[in-house]
DNA sequence: CCGCCAAGGTTTCATGATGAAACCTGTTGC
DNA sequence: GCAACAGGTTTCATCATGAAACCTTGGCGG
């Protein structure tokens, strides 16, 4: 009945899809990074109905996520940022990006793409690499159970 | 009413979104690459009822993400087994498993964490690059309209 | 060759999430 | 003072999700 929640899953993939692993959350974050800050900004930016814009934008301030900071021009309205958790997911939408840019469009479509703002070059595709750098492919990878002590290096 | 549809959008974050941007397509993939190919194997190892499991299954393989191959040992059964397309979708599920395991475990919390198969070490963050290897924050990039043209370095 | 069991689904039905449209509320411009 | 507008909330119809029951096919023990 209830949609199954993965909020306590020990799998750090099933976790954040507890958190962002709905239709527009990526998407807002998505429109968050190019700039978008008030409530109409993401509703023209992404066509969704005000109450569900509404609902989004409460839980991503609840999650951290976002943050609200009061606009500058108006006294009872405010702003929506970014908190660097937030900007986090950054990594996770080129991940996206490059894997639709990959295999979800046909030749000549129009496609908005991204680009090296100094260069206008395409920036590299995402690589995983060992600790000593050689690159690793699913196949290298294996997974064991821990506790979890936070990464000095972030 | 109904579920907004991506599939045409110019922008490949929300195209993506509409073909794995649902509760369980990302974990049947993580699922996958571990080595799960029967439908008991992901529904015992995901826990998801027994009609969604095969909805989205089905959904995959018209995707393209999974294709089915008979069973070795049973002639009325198939396996299904990840596509390149599915298997490249192995970067979203690190970008996504890192940022978790960055902002969402608490100390001392079980987590399954991801290793070198070879040396047990952690594997470097993913960082996107420029074509001249300097890192590229968010605030480096720029979109720009174009028509889709494929990478010939893939 | 008969009956049973398990894998791999499909069907049914109650409930929660989604989305369109209407409505509310506080400012600002005129 | 009043219309317009940003920024929401409420209402209601519809869709998707999930639990449980049911079906179907092929081994297999006797």
């Amino acid at each position: 009945m209830k949609r199954t929640s993965f909020g306590t899953a020990r799998c750090p993939v099933a976790r954040s899809l507890d958190e962002i692993g709905d239709w527009w959350t990526l998407l807002i974050v998505r429109d968050a990074l190019r700039g978008s800050t008030r409530f109409s900004d993401f509703e023209t930016g992404l066509g969704l109905a005000k109450n569900i814009l509404s609902a989004r934008l409460r839980k991503m301030v609840a999650d951290g996520i976002l943050q609200t900071r009061p606009s500058p021009d108006r006294a009872d309205r405010h702003e929506y940022h970014l908190t660097e958790k937030g900007r986090g997911l950054h990594m996770v939408l080129v991940a996206l990006r490059q894997w639709s840019e990959a295999n979800l469009f046909t030749q000549g479509e129009p496609i908005t793409r991204m680009r090296d703002k100094r260069t206008g070059a395409p920036p590299r595709r995402l690589v995983l690499h060992a600790a000593d750098n050689t690159p690793l492919a699913p196949e290298d990878i294996t997974f064991r159970m821990e506790k979890f002590a936070a990464d000095p290096h972030g």
